[in-house]
DNA sequence: ATCATCGTGTGGACGTTGTCCACATCGCGA
DNA sequence: TCGCGATGTGGACAACGTCCACACGATGAT
């Protein structure tokens, strides 16, 4: 029960895990090197095996944090008896549904989120080994959402292209809002009515 | 030239002078304590006798920066000659105005806007002493726009109230996309196109 | 079957950081 | 004139990321 399978093995995905479990509570700054070794039972400098520095090893909690994210992000789309019966409602009820999922894993593991897309402001310089986003499957669903509207009639093509980043940028934003910024603190149920509001805001905002 | 002013006198104000040198190019990880109190040529502890500790100077020059952000969003409102002549056209551009002046500051000096509202994601644990974002100079001229918007006519005050969020959220989470995020390196222009969008659908979703 | 090799982990060290403690100093008011 | 309180100093400690040389242990070639 003690640590079996590595001391050989697996190492690097160990260590991966133990970075989600650091910056769960805590962020990218909680994700210590040192920290991180420890927690597996191993040297620190046994990490340098296996990246090259802090940050890549920053970088690959990063991607397995993305696809937690699309995990969390695929299951509230359980709106399948959805209230308005014809396609195009649907269409666009699915890019808000994805909207509000990006949200809401912000909401619940903000450490997470904070680790998820970019380099923390300030930690890593400019020009940092992240997973490149336009793979990252959080964004990938978002890219679906807004091609089944174009399908389905309620987007114009012609307004099609470019308009992830409308999108992105109002979740992302309120996420930041929520988490450490003046929304901080305010009660679910209003967070969550703001959340919609701004989803929705942005989802007729991108169709006109 | 070298330091006459002080040796006595008013550090505090010089050490939010270097903590504004360090973070415009760096971001909040690139203000140090030690560096800072070396740039005005003072012992690391004398900043104690100011702040409590490193946060609380990064607070500090925060709120410099948000004044610095407020004046940089005054200016480009020389739209004064403008081409519709509604006063009706004009408040809703005024909105989009400020909203643009906000990503324009982000994109111009990035280390600093990473600063300015939020304790950097992961290196403040929680509740930081950060300036309350409701009296933030920026946070007023976004205030005051949506305000002459009502008054003008052009937004239903039942729509009014918590429509700072949606706005707030969009050009911030583009600040932050085209910054740290998949934006990043684009050309100017296109840049500058994808903000006008961004900014104008969530000021047309707001309105309806 | 022996041995060299290479991937992996260890131990120690260096320079840096934030922060605490006790001590020094300087100016202002009694 | 003297002392006191505000301000700055010096030294120390623990933690961090990173580099170096070294040690193990399985693996493939001889």
């Amino acid at each position: 029960m003690t640590q079996r399978p590595y001391h050989h093995g697996n190492l690097r995905a160990a260590l991966v895990d133990a970075g989600l479990e650091l910056t769960r509570e805590g962020g990218p700054g909680a994700l210590g090197l040192r920290e991180a070794t420890r927690r597996v039972g191993v040297s620190p400098n046994a990490a340098y095996r296996h990246f090259a520095d802090r940050d890549a090893l920053l970088g690959a909690v990063a991607a397995r944090v993305q696809e937690l994210m699309a995990d969390r992000m695929a299951l509230p789309a359980g709106s399948g008896a959805a209230s308005s019966s014809e396609a195009d409602e649907q269409a666009r009820s699915r890019l808000i549904t994805v909207g509000l999922g990006y949200i809401e894993f912000a909401l619940e593991e903000p450490g997470w989120f904070a680790v998820a897309f970019f380099p923390a402001p300030g930690s890593a310089p400019a020009d940092s080994p992240y997973r490149s986003p336009a793979t990252a499957p959080p964004f990938r669903m978002l890219v679906e959402a807004l091609d089944t509207m174009v399908t389905a009639g309620v987007l114009d093509p012609r307004a099609r292209p470019g308009a992830e980043w409308p999108c992105w940028s109002a979740v992302h934003g309120f996420a930041e809002l929520a988490i450490h910024g003046p929304l901080r603190g305010l009660p679910a149920a209003e967070l969550r009515a703001l959340a919609e509001r701004t989803v929705a805001a942005i989802v007729t905002g991108v169709q006109t």
